[in-house]
DNA sequence: ATTCTTTCTTGCCATATGGCAAGAGTTTTC
DNA sequence: GAAAACTCTTGCCATATGGCAAGAAAGAAT
């Protein structure tokens, strides 16, 4: 429970936060290249990664994977587009890894904003730093060259743990093989 | 106040908001070309366009102008990155034409939100919306050449108006050169 | 440890986009 | 309405990234 309390206060400081914790009832463990979501399926629900990665991606048109965005521990996973918009899920959320995850509802989410505007504050902090992250990943696909968002990759240990690298590629906008030939020639 | 209502709720259904239609209480005129914003200058309001148009935009280190957002009328406007990262502005915020806005102050924002929790409900959804709004463009660039995101673009009446085209191009990561090959090539 | 599967790299060539500079076309200013 | 300022297009050539297929390397399964 510690995590969460921990990834809570990073948005609103509040000491008893018993009924956020308490609201993610539902602890599931996930087998490396299980699926927590599929397209279509009810997403209405936000996910806290105990422990592991996840990645979220669809197949676009040529029927190529394209990752998304990834999650690791003491983050949150979900596909959150569709969890804003309140449709049915968009993308697939696979584990890179066993991992373990604590659920919340979208039900249990707005019963803790009836409850207590506290919990309003955090859910509009938490949107507000989604905005941040996604803001500064689109700039830097808009002025960015692959190899220079690459090197920004670099830079966060997270990404250099055990995600294979056509995963980064997608991520990055690139293919497999583009990503190859900047790896050899930064090196 | 009408327009400011109906922006309102979008978000969240509510007879009244005078609170919330007062809290707007600095009534500007911006002729175009004119800065609402410049880079490291407090930056802690939102404005509502009543009249007009603007742009986000920056110089990248090659002294090149980057545009990263644009807002019409019955939109927000504002250095929202800075905003929600409480820093100093970060971009150039200008009237494309003569304009006219109704700007709200962090202070009064967070006046409102103490004062009913209908405003915090209002202040995620928002936040929200702009997540929904900022993955999708950039799951844009990630997924999309420049001549799809040109003909997204397209579709949108209000990027067809009396935006210069330079403005686009880069708001499409793109030279407003290849933007004209682009323009040749589809005509 | 061996096999099987997946991931990564590389060569060859194609396409997309960029850089620069000149000129045509448009809009703004006085 | 003439001049100035700004915007858009185009030609030439450079660089970045993609597509495909083969082989090398690494990791997973038994």
């Amino acid at each position: 429970m510690n995590e969460l309390k921990t990834f809570f206060k990073k948005y609103i400081p509040l000491t008893n936060i018993e009924h956020f914790t308490n609201a993610f009832d539902d602890v599931i463990s996930i087998k490396r290249k299980d699926y927590l979501l599929k397209p279509n399926q009810n997403c209405s629900f936000l996910a806290f990664v105990k422990k592991g990665t996840f990645r979220v991606f669809f197949y676009n048109n040529e029927g190529t994977e394209i990752t998304v965005w990834f999650s690791w521990e003491g983050m949150m996973i979900g596909d959150l587009l569709a969890f804003y918009k309140e449709t049915k899920a968009l993308f697939y959320v696979q584990a890179v890894e066993d991992s373990e995850i604590r659920k919340i509802s979208k039900n249990n989410l707005d019963q803790l904003y009836l409850n207590n505007p506290v919990y309003l504050q955090f859910g509009r902090k938490y949107a507000e730093y989604v905005s941040i992250n996604v803001m500064e990943r689109m700039l830097s696909f808009q002025t960015k060259s692959a190899e220079e968002r690459y090197l920004e990759l670099l830079a966060n240990p997270k990404f250099m743990q055990k995600i294979p690298l056509k995963y980064l590629a997608s991520y990055l906008g690139i293919t497999d093989t583009s990503l190859s030939r900047i790896r050899k020639k930064i090196s």
